[in-house]
DNA sequence: CCTCGTTGTGTACGAGTGTACATACCGCCG
DNA sequence: CGGCGGTATGTACACTCGTACACAACGAGG
């Protein structure tokens, strides 16, 4: 029988978790499509994790850090000497500009949490590590209100399909720092 | 065999879908639990709405019918004697005071169209009716962003759980008024 | 060497799904 | 009055799903 003894599988069905929701949402993710996007038998996805809530709110998780390193790895964010504004705006349209069915995992993911408490605290700990970059730069709750403005106009653009304005973002964005 | 000529069918059905999207999320909508929840035979349900996507769009445009009917309603919205921003951060916080199934049915109905393009134009009017009211309050540009923030505003509340603040919404709000 | 408990696997079951389609009903037009 | 066509219904099929559970492999401790 294949490898009985397999670290590390836990992490490559996370990996294939998120994959599977990439390219189907989740109201793609099962069982047993996981086990075959992992290439390991359906009692494995079980076994490692019990209930489909699990494993979402492992990929939740999951996003959330490779989220966290983006935009820790971006440095202009921080930098003080660039225009915040314009930096935010800027970044949101390579992000939209972007692969498209990597958008819609993030937010798919991130909004998951409307129905699911149990991934609430997921969600709030992905917006609050962006608010506390933001803070760095203005006030907290500046900081907050930058947030939820930046997702408003993401959302904006991608439910309505009209494509994103970098100005009218930049000059919005620009209103909400005292 | 029960009443065979049934005007209005079309319409509970619909209804039904509502109930049943509110009750269980897009997730637990189906041609058998909205025919349960209508009363009427599964059939009735495929005969007037071949594809579940056909069935979801109506719900979403009979959500947005009524959605447009409540800010019509609330008259001091559209009252130039009111403070704007103190009256759109007191009707948020009446909303997500409100019955959560109601909130998440409609958020809900709204962010499926991150993934179905075909639910795009009906969001988009989603959002027209409400910028477009505002508008006549202050000029275009500023209406979009306040719909934006205010999206954003609402959805961190939901999806963080943490508590709706009044005032940081306020001022939030004002600042994006020239 | 031999149990024993943990880790991992395969299979089977019952429930629920979208869909197709033959059939039934009923108002209307000829 | 007769049948035609749109409306409505019930059933059946093929499929996917979560879950349970018996069993296989293996490392460790006796």
């Amino acid at each position: 029988m294949a490898r009985r003894w397999d670290p590390g599988r836990r992490q490559r069905i996370i990996d294939a978790a998120i994959r599977v929701v990439a390219r189907s949402g989740i109201a793609g993710l099962s069982h047993r499509s996981v086990a075959a996007e992992a290439d390991v038998p359906l009692g494995s996805t079980t076994y490692h994790f019990a209930t489909l809530d699990d494993l979402l709110l492992a990929a939740l998780r999951q996003a959330g850090e490779d989220f966290a390193g983006t935009i820790a790895a971006r440095r202009a964010l921080s930098d003080p000497d660039t225009d915040l504004a314009a930096e935010l705006a800027a970044w949101m349209g390579e992000w939209l500009r972007g692969d498209r069915s990597e958008i819609e995992l993030e937010y798919e993911l991130y909004l998951a949490a409307l129905r699911r408490p149990a991934l609430r605290p997921v969600a709030a700990e992905w917006a609050g590590v962006l608010a506390a970059l933001l803070a760095r730069r203005t006030d907290a709750v500046t900081a907050r209100a930058l947030v939820a403005l930046m997702d408003g106009i993401c959302l904006e653009a991608l439910l309505t399909g009209r494509p994103y304005d970098e100005d009218y973002a930049r000059d919005a964005l620009a209103r909400l720092i005292p």
